[in-house]
DNA sequence: TAGGGGAACTTGTACAAACAAGCGAGCCCC
DNA sequence: GGGGCTCGCTTGTTTGTACAAGTTCCCCTA
């Protein structure tokens, strides 16, 4: 059963990407709307919320709602798992595990992941043929039996978990910076030394706050660009400053 | 006047960070909450909505909330100007014009700000005295007379232009990648060239979505890191995106 | 013609009520 | 002791109403 908002906020997306309300013209009223889908105004504000949290459209108070772009931006199963990020792209993808091993962890990393021994995988990804991703993932002891279970090149980590155990990645932080390809890196990426890789790290969750995963993964330049769109009201992304070394 | 569930998520968040909600622990009902200020459970709703965006709590159906952080993550114009990032964190700032001068716009410009003479305009600004971004921003001509006129040492070009014409910032779409440093920025950054920077291209557009700028930003790697948090519910998007239906 | 004053419209906030959907704990039965 | 079930609690969805606050545009006036 899809709520009701949902299906009006899938309609007018539609709209929106179809062209039917260009970028920078003006919605609709709010009850022009209502009016329009048998709803309550409230249902129907509803709906524009989930269109101005995606970025498609802004509003500010006594003015018409406006459309802001015609793309969408990333959405959360896009920034945790590679596999269903490619898949709604359309492209085609792989992965493949190089190292696998487990090991204590650190002071730093029991505070994050809990303790006991940690399991660490390499893994290197592939996207449209090419290796463009070196990740370095950390699992929580809980979960590593259920990782190693898994086959050496499975597509899919996220989705994999989620059927055998049943695990839900439900929130995450992720911290976006560039640095320089060590020997490994572009050895495996197919890059010099030193050149400019995108990097990602994340902490995941479950939906009660126990932390299954840190990673931390490098794009080779010019493969993946993040995209945020961010409104006056909602947007989850802030910049830092960088002296983050106490990660390891 | 401030809005009353923006004091009662003023008061939660204040509880939070305070630690009387520990991390990893539930929240009170909404029913409870409504009771303790007098509100009817619709605000509180909204309340503890604006502490999910900010990724303090988590919450799913049936199931109490959870508290899973305490850093807030309160970036409104943040990521729009440098300056007023810089300063709400804490940082000595500068800058300093490089390089102005008016150009035709180029076929892809037109489309994207408007047509006319654009502005081109190069930035270096540092961060606690030390040169840590090189900003190439292109400026739609109906703004370029009022940036002609700000000095070329201006902290904060976004405060600066709404002190002069009124103008508000109020959209971007931000791209973030990695990419090798220049001759020019490898020069002005004090890197050797082919060192990795962290970019981020945004475009700025106003309330009604007329484009004010484009603009090409390259930090210095490890100067600034930028930082998501993410969750499921805050994200109805992910149902439809990947083949997990049974998700959330 | 430029500017001020409204009036109509639109979005934001708040309350109340009801039902749906999902979770968790405790209970019962085998 | 283990498994399944029910029941109460909690969050999610929807409707309706009322008022507040901000925008837009027209008209009137100086």
């Amino acid at each position: 059963m899809v709520a009701r908002y949902e299906r009006i906020a899938d309609a007018l997306r539609e709209e929106i990407l179809a062209g039917a309300h260009p970028v920078g013209s003006q919605l609709p009223s709010e009850s022009e709307l209502a009016g329009r889908f048998g709803a309550a105004r409230g249902t129907v504000r509803q709906a524009v919320a989930v269109l101005a949290t995606e970025g498609l459209v802004g509003s500010r108070q006594g003015a018409r709602r406006i459309v802001l772009g015609r793309a969408r931006s990333q959405s959360f199963a896009e920034l945790h798992s590679f596999a269903q990020w490619a898949r709604a792209n359309g492209h085609r993808f792989g992965g493949q595990v190089i190292e696998q091993r487990r090991r204590p962890a650190s002071a730093a990393e029991s505070a994050r992941l809990g303790h006991g021994e940690l399991l660490e995988v390499l893994r290197l990804r592939t996207l449209d043929g090419e290796p463009v991703l070196v990740e370095r993932t950390v699992y929580a002891e809980w979960v590593a039996p259920a990782v190693e279970r898994l086959p050496a090149d499975c597509e899919s980590v996220t989705e994999a978990l989620y059927e055998s155990i049943g695990l839900v990645f439900a929130y995450g932080e992720h911290l976006i910076d560039a640095v320089s390809a060590g020997a490994q890196d572009g050895r495996l990426l197919g890059v010099r030394r030193g050149s400019p890789l995108l990097r990602q790290r994340r902490t995941t969750t479950t939906y009660d706050g126990r932390p299954v995963e840190t990673s931390d993964d490098r794009y080779r330049a010019g493969s993946v660009i993040f995209s945020i769109r961010n409104s006056i009201g909602a947007n989850p992304l802030v910049r830092r400053a960088g002296d983050l070394r106490s990660w390891r």
